[in-house]
DNA sequence: CAGCCCATACCGGTAGCGCT
DNA sequence: AGCGCTACCGGTATGGGCTG
């Protein structure tokens, strides 16, 4: 009987340790950093990298992070009854062209889908709607905007019951572009479908990790909070 | 407004490290 | 010991800010 062999470690050829790795891709991510911002805020404390292997890290572990993310959430949200998803898209700057980032944003202000598409038209809404429904169990309501894409996408999909159309009754959903557009800004811009794609995304899980709504909890709630936050983050691709 | 300058992301190539 | 892979370098294209 073949001795059963431990995965191999994610970061066994990679010269600096996880935590270290983890902390870069947080920075990256997380904060609106260029990759040579980070590089020089870690060399003040003592880490030498360069700006270069920020890059090849967050793209690297990024989305592994992410789908851990992810995969706690929709464990989490099984079996959850009254599950509320607000679709919605936004214009993006790729390569002096405008492409749009379409999103899923549930009651709670999590990000549970980003999708990159160059046209605006049932098609994308389709395959938009399809992925979100693949990587997690369909909710009880879908709200969207007056876009007529979504009623076409909705109609195929068989579940026009579920459409609700109409002005969301709060600006949570819009306050979630905030993040990802000030990030977008110290990227200076974005060069490919695939690298907006993968950003998008990755920003996204990692902002719903970290989003503790400090604003609506009190002081040593929120404390708690992002300890345990922290900690889970460190044992991400572990 | 035009032209210049600077910072940036991305890419191909490769030395040599570190895993098996 | 052999080789897969990382980390880094030099180069390029490009957008925003600045100056006049």
């Amino acid at each position: 009987m073949p001795r059963p062999r431990k995965p191999a470690s994610p970061f066994r050829y990679f010269n600096s340790s996880p935590e270290v790795i983890r902390l870069v891709v947080m920075m990256y991510v997380r904060f609106p950093l260029s990759l040579r911002n980070v590089e020089d805020l870690l060399f003040e404390r003592g880490i030498d990298i360069s700006h270069e292997t920020v890059r090849m890290w967050w793209n690297r572990f990024g989305p592994m992070f992410a789908g851990d993310i992810r995969r706690q959430r929709r464990s989490a949200m099984r079996g959850f009854r009254h599950w509320r998803w607000h679709l919605d898209e936004m214009y993006v700057k790729l390569n002096g062209e405008m492409v749009y980032l379409w999103r899923a944003v549930d009651q709670e202000g999590e990000i549970l889908e980003s999708f990159v598409t160059r046209a605006r038209d049932k098609d994308a809404a389709l395959r938009f709607m399809k992925r979100a429904l693949k990587h997690h169990s369909a909710p009880y309501a879908i709200t969207t905007d007056g876009l007529r894409s979504y009623r076409a996408a909705m109609n195929e999909l068989g579940n026009t019951a579920k459409q609700e159309v109409g002005r969301w009754v709060n600006n949570r959903v819009e306050n979630s572009h905030l993040p990802f557009r000030r990030r977008e800004r110290a990227m200076l811009r974005f060069r490919r479908m695939k690298s907006l794609q993968k950003f998008a995304s990755v920003h996204a899980n990692i902002h719903n990790h970290f989003n503790l709504e400090r604003h609506l909890v009190d002081r040593q709630t929120f404390k708690e909070r992002r300890s345990a936050a922290l900690a889970e983050w460190q044992s991400f691709a572990s």
